[in-house]
DNA sequence: AATATTCACTTGTAAAATGCAAGTGAATAT
DNA sequence: ATATTCACTTGCATTTTACAAGTGAATATT
């Protein structure tokens, strides 16, 4: 669908920038790591809108790059499924730093300080807890498995 | 020069986003801490090449949203320098992580892989060393007061 | 069994952002 | 006095985005 556009430079940053530089491909991951969506019609959902081209372009890129796997779900075959790969659960620690950046210096950020504290307590091993939860097809903040679960019990 | 966009939602990613998530404002304040640049031409000459009114329009956001400041120089006043705030300061965490994760993912990174692994060994000495090294105008990279310098000694 | 609805997209088009080449004016160097 | 540097701006072609409206296959409803 799209050719393989030349790189800018070799540095690291702007390699990383190409994959997932964009307004939207944050957003994607941010929804399934924080919030356990998983298909088309999840993502679209989202409080920020983004148009419907744009999200399968992006997502078709996001797979393009490694950063997703799609299948196609057992119980429902209209229904396609979005995980992360392994390189792209490694994108957590970023959306960490950033989500604790934003939290900071948004004057109205609807974010937990209490997450948000713990989180930086900690962060190697909230890194480890949330890689494992949505590896294992849960959630940050969302249903029964999610991290607040796990740490704060029933909900 | 530009109108105030409203914001998309209250997530923190998004406001993190919508401050500096295209694809050249990480690159500026890249130019910043890791090698010392400060005007406008210096910018103009990395390596990605991005274009005049371009880097013009996101200096300008950049300023905007209160992650740079811009000073014109004492010895030359054809000359602007332009340096990181708190805020700016404040995004250094959040480059070392995505400089991890491309050197990690990209096969030709030119990255250093032992300044990545000293980085991750101990990250939140490293933050403190660069930010304190980036405020006082130094850098990671360059100048005789550089990061690298300070650890492993004249060059 | 027939119809309606859901789902993951695609298509068309107008508006906005980007990339490129060529200025512009003030400050400094020659 | 003139040339060069510096930080931009301007104009225009190309690309990307946003919005609205489809499309076809799979499932739910009547």
């Amino acid at each position: 669908m799209k050719h393989k556009q030349q790189r800018r430079s070799d540095c690291p940053i702007s390699f990383a920038l190409e994959t997932f530089g964009d307004s939207w491909s944050l957003l994607i991951i941010r929804d399934i790591v924080y919030f356990g969506k998983k298909t088309y019609g999840e993502f679209l959902a989202s409080d920020e809108g983004m148009a419907t081209n744009i999200l399968a372009s992006r997502l078709a890129q996001l797979e393009d790059k490694g950063i997703l796997v799609k299948k196609s779900d057992t119980t429902d075959r209209r229904k396609e499924v979005y995980l992360l790969t392994e390189k792209g659960l490694d994108l957590i620690p970023i959306l960490l730093e950033i989500a604790s950046w934003g939290a900071h210096h948004d004057p109205q950020t609807r974010a937990p300080q209490a997450w948000i504290s713990l989180v930086n307590a900690d962060k190697a091993k909230m890194v480890k807890l949330i890689r494992e939860t949505v590896q294992s097809g849960g959630a940050v903040f969302s249903g029964p498995d999610s991290v607040v679960c796990q740490l704060f019990g029933e909900k």
